[in-house]
DNA sequence: TCTATTATGGATGTCAAGGTCCGCTTGTCG
DNA sequence: CGACAAGCGGACCTTGACATCCATAATAGA
């Protein structure tokens, strides 16, 4: 459904958003969201290039968000590191004058309906703060503990 | 968002559905559906498997659906060659008894939406006589001669 | 029965995603 | 300045999706 470095991506925008704009390491991150750390550099880096996050070098150096929590949706770092496609033409005519046809039109409005689920959820509404009452935390890794 | 071997199951499915139970052959559906012939064999032998499908060897045999359109959903096809996966427990945690974290939370519900979207859709429904009044055939490459 | 026709199944090839490694550059701090 | 801590970028490996090819089994028709 999204690939598995979408899924990277959004634990690690999830566990920087948790962390309120201090640093936090490759390595730091990558132990937390249970992520390869030499691959989690390379999507740190795609983050970092369509300015969703912060890089800094050296020492006490690491990543942070770059966009607060609130104005960031789930669909911006799909979109980011592995865009979900819109079918504008069918794949096989030449026609790309004329509208879908039923098959294609189906399966592009599934799409424009996940662009939209994951467009209207903010990286801050999966944060603890915005489910108070609930014992969850943000990362299904940090439950790991109870 | 689906695999181009769903995409190709998809379109074959459609055409047999369009030529009412006489045998295809897989070069006539590969032609039609621009899809490579010797991929397209190993295609229909995966919905031949599932019963999506009955295939008929030696001279004037094919392919044909086994399953009326009207009972066969868009899901049912997508299903049957690369199935779409619900979120069921968090790829991190082993706390598979918790609800879901925020995040997956989310994106198990775009991938329910798409289900519900796809299941909704059969495969009577993209052919030309539920969309009469529209001069679309019911696969784009049709379209190609207009 | 023989032959042409068609699907079947296995071996193999290609390519991009996912993942690892390592040397280089940028930065902090003493 | 030197030493260390980080991200950066390129080379490389692995795996699975997509695709090709061919020998074989099944079937219809003469």
């Amino acid at each position: 459904m999204i690939s598995q470095t979408a899924e990277y991506a959004l634990r690690a925008i999830v566990f920087l958003a948790d962390q309120s704009d201090a640093p936090q390491t490759t390595q730091q991150i990558a132990e937390v969201t249970r992520v390869p750390a030499g691959y989690l550099a390379k999507v740190m880096q795609g983050l970092s290039r369509c300015g969703l996050v912060r890089a800094q070098r050296g020492l006490h150096g690491g990543f942070s968000l770059a966009v607060p929590p609130k104005e960031l949706t789930v669909l911006d770092v799909v979109q980011a590191v592995d865009p979900l496609r819109r079918i504008e033409h069918c794949p096989l005519g030449i026609s790309s004058h004329r509208s879908l046809c039923p098959l294609h039109g189906r399966l592009d409005s599934a799409v424009a309906l996940v662009e939209k689920t994951l467009g209207s959820s903010t990286i801050a509404d999966l944060l603890p703060d915005a489910n108070r009452g609930r014992p969850l935390k943000p990362l299904c890794s940090l439950a790991q503990e109870g």
